[in-house]
DNA sequence: GTTAGAGTTCAAGACGTCTTGAACCTCTTA
DNA sequence: TAAGAGGTTCAAGACGTCTTGAACTCTAAC
């Protein structure tokens, strides 16, 4: 994990004043950085997270000049932006009478998202290891000349993969029955 | 998540030829390499997952010479790399009567280590951003003209955050259970 | 069909991280 | 204390990814 990093640390009341951004009053700017950080921990990107942060605060549906002049994004970024979190199903593009440009909104399916894009990258990477090294194992015997110990150990790291793929598994289940949860709380309190 | 790729896919049978390393049979560099991928899928470097899978897999004491040879690194990588998953408890320094060199040998905890880091970045991030959400909805109450509607949004966002950290909880515990368990497998199994 | 604004593409370059290797330090032995 | 191998440091540069913005395409209105 790498790129944004907080403005020094400490003094938590001048965090916001570092993220100023077009009219957006620090606290507004807070949340969206924060929302920021959160989805790139996860490995996507800074700006993916603050145009959703953005979007489902206002909760009104925004063009994508106006989200540009928000978070200061160039034209190729925002354009790619938006197509990548449209296409994870994060925000909607609809079209707004008396205006021909495509207006956005925010779904509320944030963690939604994430636990599909990292279930894909778990299944690229996790599971092609496990190939692997089960292929690898073959080839091991296949020599005849691989001390006994030696195979021992490769096949204790096939169990540790199969190990970390479980555990992977069972937080993504984890992280869907929160998000169930959430969607339900969403749900009831919603009133505009 | 970036940097290192596997080589083209398809066709498994060919998987290792191209991780020819050394006088490593092709099988070895295919084990290595296996687990720098599933390393650096957990933010670690790729070449800190290949120097404990070697050391692993050899069960053999050896020198920062030895494995710089194996594993192709110039001598401040090695350095660097060894000093890092020293510190992380993933392997030990250990002298060797009738040599002048540090030798190194591998730990069989290479779970707990992804365990205990990445608790760290959560704590780093994740908790830092909770902060966050609840200092800035301190805030827009305190402005005073924040619609309702909008203050209820930045609620719900820092009650996503509470869920996310309670599900990597969740995961770490899990992830933590399991480690003692396949430490239960191998204790069972040792035998050289 | 023409025009104008909206939206997309992509090559160039900004930015961060990781690696290299030469200079430096340190520890052991005599 | 001197010599030499082993080990560390860090500035420079390699490498990847992300962003920019000018040129291009598309769509809607006339």
């Amino acid at each position: 994990m790498k790129g944004y990093v907080y403005p020094k640390d400490g003094d938590i009341d001048n965090l916001g004043d570092d993220f100023d951004q077009g009219d957006m009053p620090a606290w507004e700017a807070t949340v969206v950085n924060a929302v920021g950080m959160i989805i790139e921990f996860w490995g996507f990107k800074h700006n993916q997270g603050k145009v959703w942060a953005l979007l489902y605060l206002r909760d009104h549906p925004m063009t994508a000049a106006q989200i540009r002049e928000k978070l200061d994004l160039s034209k190729g970024a925002a354009s790619m932006i938006l197509r990548e979190i449209e296409a994870w199903g994060v925000i909607k593009r609809i079209r707004v009478p008396g205006s021909q440009s495509w207006h956005f909104i925010a779904e509320v399916e944030l963690l939604k998202m994430i636990g599909r894009v990292f279930r894909d990258r778990e299944v690229q990477i996790v599971k092609r290891v496990k190939q692997d090294l089960v292929h690898a194992e073959k080839e091991a015997k296949a020599a005849g000349d691989v001390p006994t110990a030696m195979l021992d150990r490769l096949a204790r790291m096939r169990r540790l993969a199969s190990l970390i793929e479980r555990a992977l598994d069972a937080f993504l289940t984890t992280a869907k029955l929160d998000v169930t949860d959430i969607e339900g709380i969403f749900d009831a309190d919603e009133d505009e």
